[in-house]
RNA sequence: GCCAUUGUAGCUCAGUUGGCCAGAGCGGCUGAUUUGUAAUCAGCGGGUCGGGGGUUCGAAUCCCUCCAAUGGCUCCA
């Protein structure tokens, strides 16, 4: 009875095997073929190697090349084959870790002098050799003794590191491969030529060891692998794709804003192109916090020291901020928040439970000083102009004042067109609590909850993510990706319970008691630029036409129409759209062309059929030729158009 | 900030075993053409080869250094 175990299959059948088998055994008992294609074996849901024996009842299934499965063990197989290949041609170089990520896997060296790209194709070379040879993929079970000082004696420093810290419970597993091995948990393929070849190596990086800045830097070669060949271009056609929207590409082309390097890394030269963008969304900002009850202000850009030093900034978030100037003797900063600001202005009145809620907005340009390798075009600059507001509310207040600001996220999403988000609640770390948080324990957990409980009230889904709070309070990062497959942080939304009272900020409540409010940080859109780059690459340039830099623009089919042409911009103009004329001595083909490829939504060509029955002719982007009506009647559809920000034109 | 790569005309890019006045396409300008839904023809301009220093008879090309960009690491809106 002790020597049989039952096995449960996909479709529910049960059978008895004797214990001790292995995944191969059980597929070949089913058919030789499916034993031959068998990659693993998952066994009650967890991915494990075809040979290791079974010894209690599980449920199991056989995980062939087409399994989803797969495909993280090809590439993890695929990392180890790489560090084989790297070790054979570099014997000097160390391993230490090497695990399957979305769209591949990588693997860290530790090499005095880093691996370049021309070492790449050498390397991709030997991998072909090691997967044509064929060696399995054999699992051992070390004693962590004999696996540390082993490990230690071939100089392989990392590998004894990691195992010394596995925990106790934890075997020490070894995965030998021909005459090459590996620490490392698993599972693997049966044997190296299922990594198949269907892989490329991509580039080169450097990583710090365990991700720490202050540990040594490695050397990181990042390569992809699918499971066939199909996959695989699939993917590098995406990459090459996703390259032709990349934002600072389109920024380029649409002239719509430059970086200068005599103004200075991460600070964007907004052109005219761009700046139309950013008053579009600034108008419809405005447009939603006004009808939402909130009042705009405007603070300065620098600000003595002894603010800061007051709302924590210098003591939690002075490497983000731009070193201090000295004027008349006083430090002065560049302002990488409003919020300070905010408050001043909160505190200038006495306020009443009357007043309440009090919701200020601006359009503050704030300076933050980002370390140079981590800026980013648009996404990640030194000056950045927020769409910020801060709302003062009582607690009795805070659940609706905090879900209508959620709600105008969504409300941002749907006008955009923004499908795929993901709101993030980050909480405080308990252990940082005086270092990277303000030391209130209690306050944290109670506005915690708070906010917990206001976003399961509204029905929003969310995922909390520890450790990741903003000094003063938890946050609701909404997390969207990019056409790019880019991920960023667009919105941010945050709840400051510490600040107010520092601020020795107060209203009379009903009781004629003074009580400290609470503040909600927002910033639907972010920052413009983040948000601008964001869009960029979503509509991949092709903007809707409310929010188009040029919206149309007037074509004369010759010469001798050109006073018509003119007539009909100049009737645009008075109707507020952004048009232009093209005039130029080109064929009407080629001034379309040219529309086409600036992006331009809406071309309008007038010859002498136009003329004569006093019309326009519409081309549409994307739609093409929509035929011909009257001034006032596409004045009046384009106007409802831009009105509602609608957008029609689905990218393509 | 750290590791790697890159920087040639407004844009995209050739040109590197160091050697004739540094090239092309597009854009621009001038002229001709007067055009019906994605490129009319011809001519002409345009470059401190990222900045500085060095090696050399001679440097876009080799070396040093600074700046900037790109891909990552770390950090973040």
């Amino acid at each position: 009875m002790n020597d049989k175990i039952v096995i449960t299959f996909p479709d529910g059948n049960k059978k008895n095997f004797d214990k001790g088998i292995t995944g191969y055994d059980v597929a070949y008992g089913i058919s030789p073929a499916l034993a031959e294609q068998a990659l693993a074996v998952s066994l009650n849901d967890k991915v494990c190697d075809l040979y290791l024996p079974i010894n209690e009842n599980v449920s199991i299934s056989i995980l062939k090349r087409s399994a989803e499965e797969s495909l993280e063990l090809i590439r993890h197989d695929c990392a180890h084959v790489m560090a084989e290949a790297v070790q054979k041609l570099f014997p000097e170089t160390q391993v230490t870790i090497g695990p399957a990520i979305e769209n591949g896997f990588y693997y860290d060296f530790s090499r005095k002098k880093p691996f370049t790209v021309d070492d790449l194709e050498v390397i991709e070379n030997k991998m072909h050799e090691i997967i044509d040879a064929d060696t399995s993929f054999i699992r051992e079970v070390w004693d962590r003794g004999k696996a540390i000082k082993h490990f230690s004696n071939i100089g392989e420093q990392y590998k004894a590191e990691i195992i010394k810290e596995l925990p106790e419970s934890e075997e020490v597993t070894v995965y030998k491969q021909g005459d090459w091995m590996d620490l490392c948990r698993g599972p693997h393929l049966p044997s190296t030529k299922h990594v198949g070849k269907s892989f490329k190596l991509m580039k080169v990086a450097g990583a710090y060891w365990r991700g720490d800045e202050n540990n040594e830097m490695l050397t990181r070669i990042y390569g992809t692998a699918w499971r066939n060949d199909k996959e695989l271009r699939t993917y590098l056609n995406m990459l090459k794709e996703a390259e032709k929207r990349d934002h600072r590409k389109i920024g380029k082309e649409m002239k719509l804003f430059t970086f200068d390097e005599e103004v200075g890394p991460g600070l964007p030269l907004w052109l005219p192109n761009g700046s139309v963008l950013i008053e579009e969304l600034e108008r419809l900002a405005k447009e939603t916090e006004q009808k939402a009850g909130y009042d705009r202000v405007k603070t300065p850009h620098i600000t003595k020291g002894s603010l800061y030093e007051k709302s924590g900034h210098l003591s939690h978030y002075k490497d983000s901020m731009f070193p201090a100037m000295d004027i008349d003797g006083n430090e002065y900063y560049l302002k990488p928040m409003n919020c300070p600001h905010h408050h001043k202005i909160y505190a200038s009145l006495p306020r009443t439970y009357k007043d309440l809620p009090i919701r200020l907005s601006e359009y503050g340009t704030c300076y933050r000083y980002e370390k140079s390798g981590q800026l980013f075009g648009l996404m990640r600059v030194r000056s950045m102009q927020m769409n910020d507001a801060h709302i003062y509310c009582s607690e009795d207040q805070f659940k609706e004042e905090f879900l209508a600001v959620c709600k105008m996220y969504l409300k941002y999403f749907d006008i955009f067109g923004i499908e795929k988000y993901e709101m993030r609640l980050s909480l405080h770390d308990k252990d940082k609590l005086g270092e990277k948080y303000v030391n209130e324990s209690e306050l944290w957990i109670k506005t915690e909850n708070l906010v917990r409980e206001a976003l399961e009230d509204g029905g929003l889904n969310f995922v909390e993510i520890p450790g990741e709070a903003a000094f003063y309070g938890p946050k609701i990062d909404v997390q969207v990706w990019s056409a790019i497959g880019r991920e960023f942080t667009l919105a941010t939304n945050q709840v400051d319970f510490a600040i107010p009272s520092k601020f020795d900020l107060t209203y009379i409540d009903k009781n004629n008691a003074s009580q400290t409010p609470l503040c909600i940080h927002r910033a639907p859109l972010g920052t413009h630029e983040r948000f601008i780059g964001f869009l960029i690459e979503h509509f991949a340039g092709n903007f809707p036409l409310w929010l188009s830099p040029m919206q149309m623009i007037v074509i004369p089919i010759s010469d001798k129409f050109n006073d018509y042409a003119v007539s009909i911009c100049n009737k645009l103009k008075d109707n507020d759209f952004r048009v232009r004329i093209d005039s130029r001595s080109e064929k009407m083909g080629a001034k379309i062309r040219d529309a086409e490829i600036d992006r331009i939504p809406i071309m309008i060509i007038v010859g002498e059929n136009e003329v004569n029955s006093n019309t326009i002719s519409i081309r549409r982007k994307f739609k093409g030729n929509l035929g011909s009506l009257s001034i006032e009647d596409f004045v009046d559809q384009t106007n409802q158009e831009i009105k509602t920000r609608s957008f029609t034109v689905k990218n393509s």
